[in-house]
DNA sequence: ACTTCTCTCTACCAATTGGTAGAGGATCGT
DNA sequence: ACGATCCTCTACCAATTGGTAGAGAGAAGT
């Protein structure tokens, strides 16, 4: 057997979750999608909530996962930051569902919210700590490290994730387009954050 | 008589919609908030579709306004683009969940994304057109217009709505909260976009 | 006085929602 | 052979969903 029930559930369920949203989805959707019945679903989680919490900790564990390991590789200044947005734009690429759950997550609304910032409050510890050190050695323009932190985030999961925005901006969402896009994202950062 | 029945009903479809979503939002809900039966509400609209199509609508023609406000300054260079920066968050603090609808409906499963790039298509070309215009006369750091224009949409609107991640980050959203954000984005794309 | 138009209402409806109860079939250790 | 555990199913259910049909109130025009 390749995968679990429950694992094929929870795929699913990424899936629907980061793409249709929370309350779009529908758990009989889901479970035709499957070939199941809903029932079988709720033999796994008690509810509806419970799947999409189980998928929020996967995801955001997913996701620390990247960051931790390119930040044990230890590379300072500019080509660290270079290598984090390319392995957040490699995911959304390989898994463009994983920063839409994100997306779902962090809106108004939501709740979930303090499941997700659990798991990522350590990494933007981390980054934040991580800018504040490449200010300091003069690697880096000087600014405020969380305020800058939020505008790179921004600039990143956007540029990764808004692909209708593209698409009405006349942008092609190829692989090649997408290539393109992380190239210039990478020259406009660099730009953004050398020291004067 | 302060304001007509269809102009309430589209206030509060503004911000069910932007900030719970389309799914999220029930004609019933909304007819509760607004002290009316949903069948008042399904009188002026045919349809839920149809009243997330007017929200999106004039939602749509408040947006183009600020920015068409803003061009017809005529500013050139970092300048113009620190005034639109500012009117965008002006509108972000005053009217938070009419950006929240532009993300809403930029989401992928979305329908209703034609009706607004209709809107917003001549804006962003004069857009393009401007940025073209300031790196060929030197005043901007020369790239591609389009992808340039896409990393400047997703750090604005990411920086000026991205409330919970924020929170979860630990910015304060207070109103001095605001400006700081501001201040630090302006100085974070004069710094990306000065020319070298 | 009568009609017409504008608006909001009550009364329903079929379909879908998330969720409960419990039957039945495997597969297991004993 | 037997119970226990694991898993998926059928059968329901109350609540909510978007939407229809049409009554009735009020104002306006004739």
């Amino acid at each position: 057997m390749a995968e679990s029930t429950r694992e094929r559930i929870l795929d699913a369920a990424l899936r629907a979750f980061g793409t249709e949203g929370f309350a779009a989805t529908s758990l009989d959707a889901l479970a035709t999608e499957l070939g199941i019945r809903k029932q079988t679903i709720l033999y796994y989680f008690p509810s509806k909530q419970a799947i999409f919490e189980a998928v929020v900790d996967r995801a955001a564990s997913d996701l620390v996962k990247v960051f931790e390991e390119q930040a044990a590789r230890g590379i300072g200044g500019l080509d660290q930051v270079e290598a984090i947005v390319k392995r957040v734009f490699r995911l959304a690429v390989r898994r463009p569902q994983l920063l839409g759950l994100i997306r779902e997550v962090t809106r108004p609304g939501s709740l979930s919210i303090d499941r997700l910032s659990a798991h990522t409050a350590p990494i933007f510890e981390r980054a934040r700590d991580f800018l504040q050190r490449e200010m300091d050695a003069g690697r880096m323009r000087f600014s405020d490290p969380e305020m800058l932190l939020l505008s790179l985030y921004s600039t990143v999961v956007g540029v990764a994730t808004e692909l209708e925005v593209q698409r009405a901006m006349g942008i092609s969402d190829s692989l090649r387009g997408a290539v393109a896009r992380r190239q210039e994202l990478i020259r406009f950062l660099r730009a953004a954050l050398e020291p004067a």
